[in-house]
DNA sequence: CTGAAAGCGCTAACAG
DNA sequence: CTGTTAGCGCTTTCAG
């Protein structure tokens, strides 16, 4: 079990070292027998390419490194999709022979563009996943593109294609929400916003304006509230449209921990759901299945949109370099107990 | 911003490459009129040493390995726990300047031993923070130690203390949890068991027993019920101990899931909860706080968890060898809205 | 306190 | 289809 080298098997297997390079890169240019020889000298010595070797003489590492806004600096919510995130980027690293690098930081905190490029420098990733917000600051895309690190952005909230994006058609799927609720007899349904700085969750708030219009219903300004995407918010801005009078019928708000905290508001008030009270989400976190009633919302494939991106870095897509193109994936309306017909 | 070497930053200041390195890697032997002269250098040119060449040089990558069990393997409940854990290795890794390689593997799949050696050769870490419950299964502790790797495992649910642990104690807390709801009143106390193969969940089984004897209640099998640390198992046993005849008057879950799962049960047979029942959970969940009411739980500090394991892989503790050392951390109890006095 | 030389284990041309 | 020869950018002896 000592740690062999490449010039160990090539000697077993009687072969040079850029044969068992080839086999190892699984280069085609070698006959049959002989990478039947090299693959059998590599088990006998239970040999594995030394990374740090191969990252040194090939000027990059086999690294994908996933940069996102730090949880640990608020509260704790947001795991259920840093995980889905790093599932998806772990998928393509398993099957192309990367390591997963993560990197969370502070989007806001002076000083993280140099830290970013500091950590480019050193760890020389093959390519960047740049998850929301962050992906929405300008300075730090500018910086870590300057590197010329491939770089992928995931969800930023454009509002028109670019290359290097993987989106979300957050949008059309709020409109999509509102539209539902309106069939359901709904005639005030509110909305709650999200944080300012994850520009994807503001396309939802224009979604819902759309969703109106295409409902036949108006727009009224005393049918929203402002939230930061936290439980809190959500409470709190669920008390205020709960007391305003008339009280609308259904509220739609543009992230899940929101939609909870409404719940909690009404639960307060005695106001039952889904009787008296519809309450929508938005992006299908664990808790939305686990509360009572079940909640109404939308999921996105985040882990799938994290293997795009990643596949987008590490196999390129043909005919172009490692991080462009530009796709959007489909939230998906999952309509469970909190929603209901209009009282 | 073109990537400068240790070569270029030599020339620029006058010495030797070595030199660079003495300052580099905050080596004393260096005047400090040089150490000025070289920082400089370094500040003007931007330099970044290259990882890899360095992990090349040196043997070692300066990488932390935190192995866990895949959550995507099942369900998604543990991404609070796994982010935490990330949390506290990241924070040695930011101050002592490694990076944090995540591997989630599932720990019953044939070929995770061999999986793991490969990383190990691999990528060659300069330790490995192992969660449980891959951090109690024997061949893979077995394996990654056979490497030389240092290792410190997380709360392996030992009976003794051992070399390169960090535990908690489950069996104390899961006692004192008891003898709070004995203090409320309670006497019939019930438990559900977690999943078999997490030992230090296994060892709050024993903490409930010592609970109830340092109580003066006496065991009875009637009051206990199998779960495996999910919901829906959760929801099921407390189902089925809800049923019983005389009825619990507080369930205590050797999980917050299992617990949230209880509370389910009961608002579905209609039984309040505190009035009518108590029931207290573990591990303090993000969940915990959101439900209604707040789930009465046990908080432990798995961050500092594995800081500390990391602190010990990476800086090694005074006069021993990295990764050795016990280190038992302890859980607070958290008494919320879910448990109160017996009816 | 500082420097010169010798690799670490691999990939990248370029030959054959 | 296979091998030879140079490095990649550092750290590590070992000398001064």
């Amino acid at each position: 079990m000592a740690n062999s080298t490449i010039t160990d098997v090539a000697r077993l297997a009687g072969v040079s070292i850029k044969t068992v390079s080839r086999v190892v890169n699984r280069e085609d240019a070698v006959r049959e027998a002989t990478r039947a020889r090299v693959e059998a000298a590599i088990a006998k010595l239970g040999y594995a390419p030394n990374q740090s070797a191969r990252d040194l003489a090939s000027r990059r590492a086999h690294l994908v490194c996933l940069i996102y806004d730090d949880p640990s600096a608020y509260e704790l919510p947001s795991a259920g999709y840093i995980i889905r995130l790093q599932e998806g980027v772990l998928r393509v690293c398993r099957s192309q022979g990367y390591e997963l690098l993560i990197h969370p930081c502070s989007y806001r905190r002076r000083g993280v563009t140099r830290e970013l490029e500091a950590l480019i420098r050193r760890a020389r990733p093959a390519g960047i996943v740049l998850a929301a917000p962050l992906s929405n600051t300008r300075s730090i895309v500018a910086a870590i593109t300057a590197t010329g690190t491939p770089l992928v952005r995931l969800a930023p909230g454009l509002k028109r294609a670019a290359d290097g994006v993987v989106a979300t058609n957050d949008r059309e799927f709020s409109a999509e929400m509102v539209r539902y609720l309106a069939s359901c007899g709904h005639q005030r349904i509110a909305f709650i916003t999200g944080h300012p700085d994850h520009k994807a969750v503001g396309m939802r708030y224009l979604g819902y304006r759309d969703g109106l219009q295409q409902s036949g219903l108006t727009f009224s300004s005393q049918l929203v509230a402002a939230g930061d995407n936290s439980f809190g918010a959500g409470e709190a801005a669920g008390m205020q449209l709960l007391e305003r009078e008339p009280r609308p019928t259904a509220i739609f708000a543009a992230n899940d921990d929101m939609a909870v905290g409404v719940m909690r508001a009404a639960l307060r008030l005695g106001i039952t759901i889904p009787d008296a009270l519809s309450v929508a989400g938005c992006d299908d976190i664990t808790l939305a299945e686990q509360v009572l009633p079940p909640l109404t919302t939308i999921r996105q494939p985040f882990a799938a949109m994290a293997e795009q991106a990643s596949l987008m870095l590490v196999k390129g897509m043909p005919d172009k370099q490692p991080g462009s193109g530009h796709f959007v994936f489909k939230g998906t309306l999952k309509i469970r107990g909190s929603t209901g017909p209009a009282p």
